[in-house]
DNA sequence: CGAGACAAACGTTACAAATACGCTTATTAA
DNA sequence: TTAATAAGCGTATTTGTAACGTTTGTCTCG
């Protein structure tokens, strides 16, 4: 008897914050199985010169026209029958997108890429709901200890940017104040001398991120709230 | 140009608390590559009838005799060079065991089965001392908002065992006093009527682990010291 | 041009948790 | 009986968290 060999495939949860809700990229499939459902964006591994993040970044590329983003590995799935045609083994990322990346995404049904929100989701095909939940579970948890949030925002942001994309990944308010005083004081945010001038408020300075001052941080800060 | 297909493996990285130090169970290579080489317990996935975590288990149990351990998906090694025959992709795993699992590990080179200290390993074959670092670092994280700690003891043990574990795993000495004071706080410690008798000093009181009452705990308790 | 609305920004207090360290108790060995 | 040692108990100080009140700057509208 001869065995099919295993075959293996990335997959990939996108996410960005978009007035304070967090959303994810989607395709929608052109072909069977689950032919016209909604998908994470993913392919197989067939090249063999780009180790398994590289290719997890290419084909984020060619689907979503996504590039230079946060990448990091979440979790590989492996049950028997997550994909009905053969075994298929899948490799999962996570990419967390800057407001300015949104841009680049046709985000269209006709196009076949749109952005859903993570907490009201389509039917999705094979496993990739559970793979969403998964990276949704992660970016809760690392938001709390690692410089996450900085890579879902632009360049140059205000606290208040800042607090929302809090809240938007841990899906609940936030105390104003002191999330203010406890990230001043953290002193990972480089005051600017710009402030937002649109608006028909006051006026908010911007900050930017100071990788330096971050990894003189502690092993695990804590960015709780 | 036929491409041959891409290999899948699993590799488990063992661990145990052993008088005070961490340690971790290393299998000699009988075969090229790296034959005589020190390697992670491990093997293809050729089974289609299993799911990778199932091929994981029933690799170290083939390898070590060690069975019915806590078992963690750590991550996916796929650089591409990692194996010098083929493309070869390997998904590691976290095992943690109890005192009372090492006895089934005959532990000699004759065997080809043996314990390392994970701060002293040998020269080792792949990428293996890589992965091995991974898991060091995963389970310090971890000891300190999970049960883990539990997994590498056995079922009655004494709050000097409990901290002895933590000691290995972190790598340095914990106050007796706060440990034994948090812990008692946390209330996942069953205390029973028995108490150590051997040994040429007073004795100590046996626990258990209440699973049910660490449940009860908040999403990210902290054990930390 | 003054009042109202609103977000930005600053501050205080009470309580809980983490840290550092001193001390007492039960056991065995000599 | 006492010296040695680990088991076990307690207190003071500092640090962090949580909850909330207040002031400041800008725009809009009458």
């Amino acid at each position: 008897m001869t065995v099919e060999p295993i075959k293996l495939t990335v997959d990939t949860v996108a996410l960005a914050a978009q007035e304070g809700q967090l959303e994810i990229v989607l395709i929608r499939r052109k072909h069977d199985p689950f032919k016209t459902m909604w998908a994470l964006p993913g392919g197989f591994l067939h090249e063999h010169d780009e180790s398994v993040e590289q290719a997890a970044a290419r084909v984020l590329l060619e689907e979503t026209n996504v590039g230079d983003v946060y990448l990091e590995q979440l979790f590989t799935f492996g049950d028997k029958h997550r994909d009905p045609r053969a075994r298929v083994v899948t490799v999962s990322y996570l990419a967390l997108l800057r407001q300015d990346d949104l841009k680049l995404i046709a985000s269209s049904d006709a196009s076949g890429v749109a952005w859903w929100p993570v907490l009201d989701l389509p039917k999705l095909a094979f496993d990739h709901k559970r793979i969403i939940e998964y990276a949704h579970q992660r970016i809760k948890y690392k938001i709390e200890y690692s410089a996450a949030a900085f890579s879902l925002l632009p360049e140059k942001f205000t606290l208040r940017d800042l607090q929302s994309v809090y809240e938007a990944v841990l899906g609940r308010p936030v105390d104003n104040r002191n999330f203010r005083k406890k990230f001043l004081k953290l002193g990972v945010l480089q005051e600017l001398d710009e402030t937002t001038q649109q608006g028909s408020f006051r006026p908010a300075k911007l900050y930017r991120f100071d990788q330096k001052e971050f990894e003189q941080l502690p092993d695990r800060p804590v960015f709780s709230f």
